[in-house]
DNA sequence: CAAAACTAATCAAACGATTGATTAAGACAA
DNA sequence: TTGTCTTAATCAATCGTTTGATTAGTTTTG
């Protein structure tokens, strides 16, 4: 692994811990085995670094959304595949969802925000198209299309974010087996609620 | 308003706006119009004025604790209160609300973590209860409970969190007027979720 | 081919600014 | 006068960034 990757990793994994504001670019540096002034030879700034992880993953999710959009199946096939694909990515990588929310609710750093802000809707927009071509090929009854995209991203965002609110704390969430039965019950759920929210009424 | 009050109220603006590692103890003494050193001679350290603020607001919640699971109401109408009650809390000072959850999420300060999630569960076992009752009524279908209530409080905090991913910035969110709007749209969208979820098979 | 020129990558050291905290001295009410 | 409040000045530590020098590898040139 080169020394930029490295810087971006030592980087992602501190971010996350311990927010953008905690992290310093010398512990950066000491992560990453690279020197302070590597940060700013690659990436210009501190900010550079945050920016470049966060463009990095929202155009990996917005590559994977098109792909569902572009597939030869049903609406609510779709909307399945992409509330699996959105599940899946974000219980791969938790603390990564945690730390993305945390940074955004914040109003400084206003030309950092623009550049995130402006990749995540992009990415809503396809997640739009879905729903609204289900609504106008008649497989959905019309509802409220962006209350339903918070409702399908901010349950799972939630139930990543607390997991333990679900359970009742009787599963160990560090345990790649008892998180992936959360994560299926989570799937489940969601495909339900869109399965009998949608349904267009006889 | 006395020096100490001016330092707390700054310090929640601030801790709101700029999360707590990106609030410095100056710009609380400029914002509170007091000098640096009385942050520490009222309060200790910064840190001292982020518990006092915290506890402050937990103790404000817990006495507002809803009584609307005695009310003499169906269990579908229960719900929906809770529904209303919820999202109007949450709107009234939703930059709090994001604080809570930012700090919440960086698992630093596990003191304050603990007190606050306590306070949550209690919330969280009143909708439990409500919901639960109405299916043995059998008002409602079965379903998964815990999950459908991470979808109500998912999707509130999520509307509330990040306003633009609905209104696609068409709205003023800090225009009052606007925000109601908005509000109105999310408890109407919630109470349609959960009619047509819960709503028994025929 | 070999010398010269150029390039990207890396480093230790230092920059000025800002951080949270403390001090000692004054102001003011009781 | 005593104790509470308030101030400006200052502390050491840390912040993100920049610097000038050095290395190693590649290109260009004579």
């Amino acid at each position: 692994m080169d020394k930029r990757t490295s810087i971006l990793r030592a980087a992602e994994k501190l971010f996350c811990e311990l927010g953008y504001e905690g992290t310093s670019t010398r512990s950066i540096a000491r992560e990453a085995g690279a020197n302070m002034a590597m940060i700013n030879y690659y990436f210009g700034s501190k900010e550079g670094v945050f920016v470049e992880i966060m463009t990095e993953r929202i155009k990996a999710f917005g590559a994977q959304l098109t792909v569902i959009d572009e597939d030869r199946i049903s609406p609510m096939e779709k909307l399945k595949k992409v509330i699996e694909g959105y599940a899946e990515r974000i219980f791969l990588n938790t603390s990564f969802h945690k730390m993305m929310h945390r940074e955004l609710s914040l109003a400084q750093r206003p030309e950092m925000y623009e550049k995130i802000k402006g990749a995540i809707s992009t990415n809503l927009e396809v997640f739009e198209h879905i729903v609204t071509a289900g609504i106008e090929s008649g497989d959905f009854r019309p509802v409220d299309v962006r209350m339903l995209i918070a409702t399908i991203m901010g349950t799972i965002s939630n139930v990543a974010s607390s997991p333990g609110k679900v359970t009742g704390n009787t599963l160990d969430i560090s345990n790649p087996k008892d998180r992936d039965i959360l994560k299926e019950r989570l799937i489940n759920h969601l495909k339900e609620l869109a399965q009998t929210f949608l349904e267009p009424k006889k």
